[in-house]
DNA sequence: GCCTGGCTTCGAAGCGCTTCGATACGTCAG
DNA sequence: CTGACGTATCGAAGCGCTTCGAAGCCAGGC
């Protein structure tokens, strides 16, 4: 293995002087700092990370702590793990993967252990057992997603609220007086998640305000639940001609079960997504959307956990404002 | 934070008696150890990893490289993942993620620095720049899926070869004497991988030796793409009464398709999918499959990395046998 | 000519753990 | 009773790095 005594004695410095070149925390003559950054890359060094944390207290890595439930959806989850992942390098720290199932022991573990500087905690709901931990957990942490008690805590979310409420004013503008929200499986609803009840919350708001009539379901992923979920709604409520989905699993069948229907879209009935901008636009008609946006949450929470690590003061709370884009489901 | 020493003083005992009770590497006298161990508990004393990592050189971390690319099926993904995690945890040892764009770099770093004691790599596609690398790392590896070239490596995988020709067979056993494979975006054949190849390989043969007809189609995930497909499949070869679909993003959409084009399910077309078990179980009608065992297939590349830093030997390649589940799809 | 201050660089301490050899104490065979 | 051996524990060295204080050197001001 090489040390950085043998990048020292290689480049005829002392090993303090090969730390600094490499970590930047004295100044290095230019001369020197050549020399030395010549020998690293001679020799192929790579510093111990071991070591590294044991002397500086610090491991340059974050813990991802995932969850695993019932009615997630994959595709999105892995966005922001590989977006998470990608902006954690960008930052020179990686990654350590907390399952669910290692629960609060987990976490206690990775940052007792101070295998970890700090937690990324997603999928947060809102009597999270995992909040009171992180509180009294001496790392830092960035929770993506909103608990009911928030106090103490950095969080950072799109507006979930807001969007549902956008999704209602685009279509009252056009002219809609009957709107339906197709939103995630009831598992999703019973386990109290927050991005779901802020979503559904937004829309019946902005129905309210807007003074049109407003319906709401959960729905199940698979096509048949899908078939009968809104072959259901339409019979039930046959004024409706504006839906909203927000559950990006079921959003093919509700498409496919819309044409099986015989409705048009957008000609007898208007869909707005609430999903990633790739999956709206991959369908047929590309649907109007508002995007969640997986990648730049990612960022952002890292972000925000870098900041708190170098203490620099932020935000407690950070809402993502919601974005639309118009496409083929919706049209003047 | 409280440190080996701090235990040692509470429990009476020298340090490195703390040590052997925690790593169980001498024996030491029942009574002792229970001593330690209240004390480790009372005082909530976890091992400081970086330091222990530099004095054993063994840091307790596995990589996890992910591959992310185009036509990859997220939730099999995901599946991996979690199943790598959970069974690393299960031998004391916890999972770091290098993404796709870390590329080659991004192993030597990880396996560089004694952060990881050895790397799984998933999605190997037959010519990939990692193998090499792979084989000139000082730390031992295990591959998800086979590359062309496997001298020298570890490698565990489906046996997708006879998963295929376990499909037709079943096929040709229930008197189906034209078959198809509706198989995984182009893209993914385009770039050579193992695992849609072997597939395509062992179901052509299987059709060879049964004397059976056989077509083969990549087919892309979006809804559309698979209408056309399938509806041109079925025109272009009007006798195809079997079907083997060996992608899972396309899967709900096929079985949606022949219901609309009005062939029935098993009667008109039998389906057998290549997927994991839950997703054929969830179709209607329940889907006759080969199941993709996710979840073992991570365990067992998890033991043959953990027997390979054991230093016990391992066999280099592992073909995991299919197993295939008949279900309401194919029927005598 | 001497002192001050800034810029570089050095040397040594020490982070918390594992591990190796040594020690202490029985136990048992001869 | 003694020597050999096995078991349980201790003490100290050392893993590779960071970091702090100190030292060396040169320039500039008096």
């Amino acid at each position: 293995m090489v040390t950085i005594a043998d990048v020292a004695k290689h480049a005829g410095v002392a090993p303090s002087t090969v730390s600094y070149v490499l970590t930047g925390r004295r100044s290095i003559s230019s001369a020197t700092k050549a020399r030395v950054e010549a020998s690293v890359r001679a020799l192929g060094y790579h510093p111990h990370a071991g070591a590294r944390s044991l002397a500086s207290n610090r491991a340059n890595v974050l813990a991802l702590v995932l969850p695993m439930r019932e009615g997630m959806h994959m595709p999105v989850l892995m966005q922001f793990v590989v977006a998470v992942a990608n902006a954690a390098r960008r930052h020179d720290h990686d990654v350590l993967l907390v399952t669910a199932d290692q629960g609060a022991a987990g976490l206690r573990r990775v940052a007792g252990s101070a295998q970890v500087d700090g937690l990324l905690v997603m999928d947060v709901e809102m009597h999270d057992e995992r909040v009171p931990v992180l509180r009294d957990l001496d790392r830092p942490s960035v929770l993506i997603g909103f608990p009911a008690d928030a106090a103490g805590l950095t969080c950072v979310d799109l507006d979930f609220a807001e969007a549902g409420s956008r999704c209602v004013d685009h279509l009252a503008d056009l002219g809609h007086t009957y709107v339906a929200l197709v939103g995630a499986p009831r598992a999703v609803y019973q386990r109290d998640t927050g991005f779901a009840h802020r979503t559904m919350a937004g829309f019946s708001a902005a129905a309210m305000r807007r003074g049109v009539s407003s319906t709401t379901l959960p729905t199940e992923t698979d096509h048949e639940s899908v078939r009968v979920a809104i072959t259901g709604l339409l019979e039930r409520h046959p004024a409706v001609t504006g839906l909203v989905v927000h559950n990006e699993a079921a959003l093919p069948s509700v498409v496919e079960v819309l044409r099986s229907l015989g409705r048009k879209v957008p000609d007898d009935v208007a869909v707005i997504a609430i999903c990633p901008d790739d999956q709206a636009e991959r369908l047929m008609p590309p649907l109007t959307s508002v995007a969640v946006p997986a990648e730049q949450l990612g960022h952002h929470a890292v972000a925000l956990l870098m900041a708190k690590l170098d203490r620099t003061p932020t935000p407690p709370l950070t809402l993502l404002p919601p974005r639309l884009t118009e496409r083929a489901s919706t049209t003047r």
